[in-house]
DNA sequence: GTGATTTTTGACTTCTAGTTCAAAAATCGT
DNA sequence: ACGATTTTTGAACTAGAAGTCAAAAATCAC
């Protein structure tokens, strides 16, 4: 019962983690967040509580849908480098295309909240984790199909790996495509 | 003539750039920056015009000890290797340690102005060029002196460290120690 | 000491962020 | 159609950011 909600709160969310995404947590306020979601100031008040949580709802939905992505770029036919490359490339060329060179939310929460934040702190912390488990498993099984060699340590080279993307990802507001690309090509070639 | 100043502008600047650091540029109030050099705010901007161009100044003279710190680390003696593991070892050590976990200037301002603020965007990239060349340099007369092996493109590897480098300076915002050094170690196998 | 010049001080202004709230509007059960 | 409930709306509020300014203070040349 009740006056009926005018929005989906999960597109509310969605619109609102495109707006942080794109002004960073402190450069979004209530009136850019309405502006994007559609929603009055107020009613997002209502439905969320504070600008904080709403931020907070934003990054969970960013690391789900990266976590998707990063298994479905994994899992594709195609030897551990061949995957991992085409991953690499994908989130570089998202970065550099489109007006505004966003980079990555994750990163960008890290440098902005993180150490003086301790939830978003540890919810970024946790998405790097998944994505690192995510490509050591890779690793492995590609070494299990024979197209990495055995002694390469998949766990070091995940992190490694990860590493080298949060640094294509800032390193993405600075410099070009070509620069980016060229550093995917040499960091691949340590396994 | 006139009334003399009460304060070294250098030690000001040096101090404005402590402030920032700490706190990103939004997030460091004229009022914050009044209390962290100990001069009033209306001096502050009658000096400096505006809190960007302090910030401007703050980040130049970040970029010049930075640079002065890496040719100190990379020109004591050892090979190509061993220094620039000291490098990155020194780099993240000072990130950790610290009740703040600060990062880095210029990381920190790409991420927060990069892509939007064409000046920080052209600050921070010279600087980044800067960095790549001295480590480029430093692997090359590696390459000279027989301590890093010839096939070696220095020039890939030094953008490839620059990347990693940067990478470091955002996880130690999430992470701890070990994993840290562990990614310095992985990094350093690559050639 | 007087005047010219420059710096300091702190009050003041303007603007916006983040939030709250009271009243109006929309729905449902009965 | 009424009351209960929930949402929307827009105004209002508080706090603080960024910057301005007039007056006082300090120096030097004469």
């Amino acid at each position: 019962m009740g006056r009926p909600k005018e929005f989906e709160p999960d597109v509310v969310v969605a619109k609102a983690m495109d707006a942080f995404w794109t002004g960073g947590y402190a450069g979004t306020s209530p009136a850019d967040l309405a502006e994007a979601t559609g929603v009055g100031k107020g009613s997002l008040y209502h439905a969320f509580g504070s600008k904080r949580e709403l931020f907070d709802k934003a990054l969970d939905l960013y690391g789900r849908a990266g976590s998707e992505i990063t298994e479905a770029y994994l899992n594709e036919p195609g030897t551990a480098k061949e995957r991992i490359r085409a991953y690499l490339a994908f989130l570089v060329d998202t970065d550099l295309d489109g007006p505004v060179r966003r980079g990555c939310l994750a990163a960008n929460t890290a440098l902005e909240l993180g150490g003086r934040d301790p939830e978003a702190t540890e919810s970024v912390r946790r998405m790097t984790d998944r994505t690192i488990e995510l490509l050591a498993e890779r690793l492995r099984r590609g070494q299990r199909d024979g197209d990495v060699a055995p002694d390469v340590d998949a766990d070091a080279q995940a992190h490694l790996l990860m590493n080298t993307i949060v640094g294509l990802r800032v390193m993405a507001r600075t410099h070009d495509g070509p620069v980016l690309h060229q550093i995917i090509e040499t960091a691949l070639s340590g396994f």
